[in-house]
DNA sequence: CTGCATGCAAAATGTTTGCACTCTA
DNA sequence: TAGAGTGCAAACATTTTGCATGCAG
């Protein structure tokens, strides 16, 4: 839990169809579901395992390539991050798509609040949703109905 | 979603052991699962179903009496909130204990930051986690090993 | 008496694990 | 050929649902 970015011997996919899972992930940059990117391979003509998936989506997780989170409704979500770097998110609540942003001054903020309270140790937790300008006009285009954490 | 503090005609437990649930999750000011819950009440000598457990939380959860999230493995989470103004907490990663907090400057950047970028219906999720001072103290108290989402 | 709430147990979901098989080095 | 990686299916944990019973109005 406390150790963040390292950067081991195995740094990413270290087989090849695990690659394929990490592409899937990677390429959407959306919120997606183990049971989601399975789906996607099979569909793609991928011969992947759903066991496997799970396998590599933790693996990647672990090695701090993709971003774990739990949905509303109880599943493990992933997302690959462009930067690797702390930073929070900005996501459409109709399409799912996030948007990395920064914020030095709330971190600032998260850091003192926790502080000058006594903890130690501090980490925080930022995201905002929204309906994106895209989503926003009605006819623009077909909209998943993906659904968004918290 | 879109429909907060909505006051309907059947407020809060409805029923009377629907209260015991309530008092459980009301008293203890930390996270607790459904089977957590069920547990204590099994405990305290109280009769009461899972399945019942879980109907009163989902329902106390919808009517906004609680607050409800993912834990980091899965679980759903249910809290009391002493406030029912919009807020967020810091949160004991090692007691599971949170305090509310408010944060007028920090509500504005997330509200502007989307904004800007002609993102609507805005909302934001912030938590803090840290070390309390009173888990800080290493032989202070027998500490639950709850784990805090996130 | 009628109806909702309850509790048990079965079902459904999402995820993990065991084990035999395959592909690569 | 040895070993890691894979896939299937069984195992698991959590949550939901169906249905018969109990209590209140």
């Amino acid at each position: 839990m406390a150790d963040r970015a390292r950067r081991l011997p195995r740094p990413v996919p270290a087989t090849r169809q695990g690659a394929a899972v990490l592409a899937v992930v990677q390429r959407s940059g959306t919120f997606r579901s183990a049971q989601d990117v399975h789906a996607e391979l099979r569909t793609a003509g991928q011969r992947v395992g759903l066991a496997t998936v799970y396998r590599h989506l933790q693996l990647l997780a672990e090695n701090g390539v993709i971003d774990a989170l739990q949905s509303a409704d109880g599943q493990t979500l992933y997302r690959h991050c462009a930067s690797d770097d702390h930073h929070h998110h900005l996501i459409c609540r109709q399409c799912g798509t996030s948007v990395e942003i920064e914020a030095p001054d709330v971190e600032q903020w998260a850091a003192n609040t926790a502080t000058r309270r006594g903890y130690t140790d501090v980490t925080h937790t930022i995201e905002i949703f929204g309906v994106c300008p895209a989503c926003r006009k009605p006819a623009s285009r077909a909209q998943r109905h993906r659904t968004p954490p918290g």
